[in-house]
DNA sequence: TTGTACGCGTTATCAG
DNA sequence: CTGATAACGCGTACAA
């Protein structure tokens, strides 16, 4: 089915039908006709013909490092609602944590084309950096903080200096911290030198031997863990720059440190659902990742309609979760 | 950046220039000549007017109900590893557990057009049924049966059928089920069925007031839960639909009803790796999430590029999980 | 091996 | 308001 026959059928011309879909000048009488042969064919344009006039494919190319995280797959519920409601398709790319693949992917994008890009960043490379700048189309970037284009992020710096406060009023011992590459500034930098400082503002710190570099995978949290109670025996608190490494870490107090494990306090960062419901809720941070992927493609969707890009930054807010 | 351009640039045809990027006929000399002006122009042949041509998108599209979903999206991570080596893109719908979405997703993407459709369903209304004969590409069901298109779907009911033998050898009360709702035929009636089967074989039943339906969330779990013990007093064993509901079980038993935690035993479905972490593990069955995800993928690539449609129906093996 | 010319299904232009 | 007709960028018979 193609407009030309539709135009056949209807008795009109192709360019009539073309104005019927789209809303220009038609007849009431010719609106009739055409709807009518639209409705008994299930006649549909070809958005690929309509691309190609158009150049605008509403279509967004999302790349995340990985789907299978809570916080990711949050953000990307997020992004998926608002998209759906605005009439536009994601184009998912899962990176597997490989910032090369990522940078390959943004670039098959810039041509694919889409009319916009949404990346969910650990690091930021000079490569991504270059990318970011070149655009031809509208980019944000979801949680981390850059210059180089639109980002909306989290203050992960200020959440983890109140949890590092909290923490220092709370420990009577040692406090150990296991966090990730600071190559990735929001998880890994901002993070320890918030919950640093906040100690530091108690009369704490995390001494020489009690801080750790994990991956993000529950299995690296358990190792280190592991790794950390087997050579310090003076440690109350271990601190975790994910949720994901707590759950490691209270794995590892479960199955080799029981004697060890009420003296023993946990924290987060990601508020995980799954976590509070099992353990009752360790301290953490919550931060609103759907929130931010909501944000994220309505920032996306307004530049791309407004055709203006003017980057913009937002820093979104944070609440520190404990018990006590 | 056209290929007419480049042409021009190169002082040969167009024709020659789509020859060197197909693999068609084209001179040595030409071939550098060409190289060379691409290589400086930064060009890219335009996807779009090339699927107007060629008709194949190399686009995937992906039904899933909700992303944020420990299995949901280890197979989806299954799926985005598949299509990218294969260089296809995931163009990915979540429906928010809303059928009629799906349906309607389903319709866009027919006529998107994708080359292919991967749907991860919960439900299968009549309404799935007409699209999934009448579909003009292949399609892959993810996750539940139908003689309606080829599928790849989990042995739920014999799961269900080793977890209730071992259950109904447990328990010494009464034993309850919080299922889901059966019009999902794998997660809701197949499980459900099994494991009453698997009880009968010990002798045991769920009886009249201790089968509650739950939503796919830990809050449902909790409420059912909560309304579940609270009337009943002589229950040693709660199985649950999904590790999901399971953890909202948990919850209730940690917050509600902490006097009766050591006496009762809960059991999922799911795997879930937090679960696994978090609880040191409660009696589950293993599912492999993200190979169905491979598998459906490879399947549906082998089908575009065979251009074969012969529906194949593959059930993957299960695991009983648990520590005694 | 090469280039010309046509067609893919739309939308935009412009004369009626 | 309407209908030809020319693009959009590429692939591919076909003739050379």
């Amino acid at each position: 089915m193609t407009i030309k026959e539709i135009a056949g059928l209807a008795g009109v011309s192709s360019a009539a039908v073309s104005r019927y879909l789209n809303g220009g000048y038609v007849s009431e009488e010719k609106k009739e006709k055409i709807s009518q042969v639209i409705e008994k064919t299930g006649y549909r344009p070809s958005a690929q013909a309509r691309i190609l006039r158009t150049k605008k494919t509403r279509l967004v190319g999302v790349v995340v490092p990985k789907i299978s995280s809570e916080s990711i797959s949050r953000i990307t519920d997020g992004i998926g609602q608002v998209l759906g409601k605005e009439g536009y398709q994601m184009l998912l790319a899962t990176t597997d944590n490989d910032p090369k693949k990522e940078v390959e992917y943004m670039e098959i994008f810039e041509n694919y084309p889409v009319d916009g890009l949404l990346l969910i960043a650990t690091m930021l490379t000079k490569q991504h950096r270059k990318i970011l700048k070149e655009a031809k189309v509208p980019i944000v970037v979801i949680g981390q903080q850059t210059d180089d284009a639109s980002c909306i992020y989290h203050d992960d710096y200020n959440a983890a200096k109140e949890l590092g406060i909290f923490v220092g009023k709370k420990s009577k011992k040692k406090i150990a911290y296991i966090g990730v590459t600071r190559e990735d500034k929001a998880a890994g930098a901002a993070r320890e030198d918030g919950f640093l400082a906040g100690l530091g503002q108690e009369g704490k710190t995390v001494e020489e031997g009690y801080r750790m570099e994990a991956e993000f995978t529950m299995e690296s949290g358990y190792e280190k863990t592991k790794a950390l109670l087997e050579k310090k025996c003076d440690i109350d608190i271990i601190s975790c720059a994910t949720d994901t490494i707590a759950a490691g870490a209270i794995e590892a107090l479960g199955k080799d440190f029981l004697d060890r494990r009420k003296d023993i306090m946990i924290t987060g960062f990601g508020d995980n659902q799954f976590l509070k419901a099992v353990t009752g809720g360790i301290p953490t941070v919550h931060f609103g990742y759907k929130t931010s992927g909501i944000k994220g493609a309505q920032m996306l969707i307004e530049m791309i309609e407004k055709e203006q890009d003017i980057p913009m930054q937002v820093k979104l807010g944070y609440q520190v979760r404990h018990a006590w």
